[in-house]
DNA sequence: TTTTTTGTTGATTGACGAGTCAATAAACTT
DNA sequence: AAGTTTATTGACTCGTCAATCAACAAAAAA
């Protein structure tokens, strides 16, 4: 029964089910068929339509990035003076959508997984750089000169309290997590450009 | 030639040999044998010292956390005053010995196997706590009521400012690590306790 | 209607790796 | 001297998994 059209399809299920498997196992070691199953098809067709296992790994890599961009964009889209653009910037990176844990053990992963494949670490190079350059153009308005040092912090601090939600054992907490972070943005923004 | 007392010398060779292949390679997909090859013997030792792979994972994890622990230690006995105390934990997490490459990369891949082993979450579980607390503590004097946030918000830069260098190709930069933290925590103590 | 393209899978191959075992040897005990 | 404990390894087992292949089915093109 073969329905024509289906290879867009049968990708998009096959990184869905590789960031679910992901971040279930919470680890790399997830084999095609695993994969496969929880996309509904079998794993050789899994090869077929993918060349190989990393292929599908950074076609998930991809698909996350892609969807934290659009959100951040959107985010920005909408916001009104730099304080509510670092702001935006912020909870896009802790959106509901972003923050299930699945997808932070994911997140974590794909650092694992920089380590070893050159285009993995390139997808990660170039959010990192966009993060830090969305908050040093909003930063500047707020801090003047310290903006990329502040933009600098800001952006560990997001990876950093994100990274820890991979810790903790019971429920993860989104509201604290953006807490955490506004609150530094508060206090360096209240400090403003003073040396 | 069997001479007698090889046991801690075998282990700590292993428990090195685990991080510096975990750490070389970037992934916890390293054999047996491999981690046994560089600790110069078989890997039928190597499993005859330790249970399985398991276990040197988590001795080699035990080993980076006492060096850390100690390290803080050690730093903060000869701190005078909050300020210093709180600077004397962020040089500590940032000291040469635990900030080259290899390491980092180790501990990279100890928050994904904390993912799956639990005894390695709790480890974790216990280093998180033990710098949330000796934060906290250092902090109270200089932001009141506030230290218990601004704690966890260092943490949590110290934790993203660290994992950041894994990602960064060229030189790890240990001074410009160690004053993005301490940038933050200034201005956060010229805020003080004000709400 | 033949041919080609697209979809699909069960079975197989080939490699690799964790863990076990049997055997060997040197020390230490009795 | 006989027996026990500790050290050490090569060879082997058993399982797993990525990748390939051969084959079948249906739609589209010729």
């Amino acid at each position: 029964m073969p329905k024509l059209g289906m290879e867009p399809i049968r990708k998009a299920a096959l990184v869905n089910a590789t960031i679910s498997e992901i971040g279930r196992t919470g680890s790399l070691d997830v084999t095609v068929s695993q994969i496969a199953k929880r996309a509904g098809m079998s794993s050789a067709l899994a090869h077929h339509y993918f060349g190989g296992k990393e292929d599908m790994f950074l076609a998930a890599m991809r698909h996350v990035l892609t969807l934290y961009g659009a959100e951040v964009r959107g985010a920005l889209a909408v916001a009104q003076g730099p304080e509510a653009r670092v702001e935006a910037v912020v909870r896009a990176s802790f959106s509901p959508a972003n923050f299930r844990r699945e997808v932070v053990g994911a997140w974590l992963n794909f650092y694992v997984m920089a380590q070893t494949m050159p285009e993995a670490a390139r997808l990660l190079d170039v959010y990192q750089r966009r993060l830090r350059s969305n908050l040093r153009h909003a930063l500047r308005p707020l801090v003047g000169a310290r903006a990329a040092a502040v933009a600098e912090a800001l952006a560990a601090l997001i990876d950093g309290v994100y990274l820890r939600q991979v810790l903790i054992r019971g429920r993860t907490d989104r509201a604290g997590a953006v807490d955490t972070v506004l609150g530094v943005l508060a206090t360096e923004i209240s400090r403003g450009g003073r040396a």
